[in-house]
DNA sequence: CGTCTGACTTAGT
DNA sequence: TACTAAGCCAGAC
């Protein structure tokens, strides 16, 4: 995943100056950038990312960000299930097919068709962000 | 400004 | 162990 990382990593990244007033990147960009840090073939879950972002309460709304997310192509969104490794957004793509048909492709393991085996292949951001989110 | 929704999570029965 | 209910957060209306 070279040069994939595009404008929400490097927006996100740059503007994250918590003093700046003109940039504030929302708690969704900040979902953006971590989703495109997600290693090829790992994966990591809502709850997760939203601890990594200082909300640990917050999967579900880093789950609805995902469903906002720009595109597929820019954002690897399908390296992001559950907290059981179930491909929740699969239902989102049309069909759960695709997102498995991914993540096989990467080398991610699957315990069942539509569960990847979160032990062998989960990834966990590192805390960048100590601070809490604060807007 | 109040209300509702959602690709989640945890706790209780 | 499986199902049901409530909670929680941020954003859109």
């Amino acid at each position: 995943m070279p040069e994939t990382q595009s404008a929400f990593h490097a927006n996100a990244q740059c503007g994250e100056g918590r003093g700046s007033d003109s940039a504030r990147p929302t708690f969704f960009t900040r979902v953006f950038a971590l989703v495109s840090r997600i290693p090829r073939g790992r994966v990591t879950t809502y709850g997760a990312i939203a601890r990594a972002l200082g909300a640990p309460r917050a999967a579900r709304s880093v789950g609805w960000a995902l469903s906002l997310a720009p595109g597929e192509d820019a954002l690897p969104c399908h390296r992001v299930v559950d907290r059981n490794g179930f491909l929740s957004g699969g239902w989102h793509w049309g069909h759960p097919d695709v997102m498995a048909g991914l993540l096989s492709d990467e080398g991610v393991p699957f315990l069942d068709t539509y569960r990847v085996d979160l032990a062998a292949c989960l990834w966990l951001p590192d805390d960048e962000d100590p601070e809490p989110f604060s807007q």
